[in-house]
DNA sequence: ACATATATATGATTATAACATATATAGAAA
DNA sequence: TTTCTATATATGTTATAATCATATATATGT
């Protein structure tokens, strides 16, 4: 049996399986950055605003973290002070701002084909009752 | 090196890696099954018009078509007659009509989300000038 | 006879998310 | 002072899905 979305509602329980939108994490972390140079844990917290169900898996945020500054995307250094453990904080560079542009082309036109079915979905089933679960 | 999207002009290479929608294709086919009952190759070429370059690949659609049999929501049976190889024809199940209209639910959410990101990027960069590669 | 379009299917590889842990620092509470 | 919790980063393992490659077969056009 296939997973459920679970979606807004935790009663509600669909099977659309919609819930990951793949890659997206990686725009949202950069512009995090871009506002704010910052580290792993609290761009976990900032997650949350851009529907990051607990801010999403910490091993996701740490290991994108890594693989955009491997790419030279994000550059990072240790802050050891304060309280509490190290902090790696990243900073983004000027071609992680290219990226941020080119992620947003991307995304105006993944809503446009979302919102391509969406019109089609309506055309055909947008009127007729739900069958209710 | 990580890919590249291509996105609208194959000129263009940006660093994006936006090009998948995950899942997507599922939505798309029953839609399509629910306009026209009809088989793999002729969805294939539909699908073109919900953004799927060249269709898609032919394994995603065949592949999907029978999970989405084997979890019942969609039937096929062969057709033999006409010209050429035997078509598998599919059409939508009321259980597969409900999971369209769950999908429109949750690509709602998902434009939303999108949108939020956006508004957020425009916020904060997007009256900057961008670096052309 | 050979190429192409139609039609379905499956094997193998790669990418990504999800799940599970491990490690360490520091403050608060008991 | 022991224990709990929050902070902080990291990695191993598994599951899922897309991509790439290929195989098979029917029919039509040249």
């Amino acid at each position: 049996m296939q997973k459920m979305c679970g979606q807004d509602n935790p009663k509600h329980q669909c099977h659309c399986q919609g819930t990951r939108m793949e890659r997206f994490i990686q725009p949202c972390l950069l512009l995090l950055l871009h506002e704010k140079p910052t580290h792993g844990y609290e761009l976990m917290e900032s997650l949350k605003e851009f529907g990051f169900e607990d801010g999403g898996d910490p091993g996701l945020v740490y290991r994108n973290l890594r693989k955009l500054e491997e790419e030279g995307f994000v550059t990072s250094e240790w802050e050891t002070e304060g309280t509490g453990p190290a902090k790696r904080l990243y900073s983004v560079t000027d071609t992680g701002i290219d990226l941020i542009h080119s992620w947003s082309a991307h995304i105006q036109s993944n809503i446009n084909r979302l919102q391509y079915f969406l019109q089609r979905y309506r055309n055909s089933l947008g009127s007729q009752p739900k069958n209710e679960e």
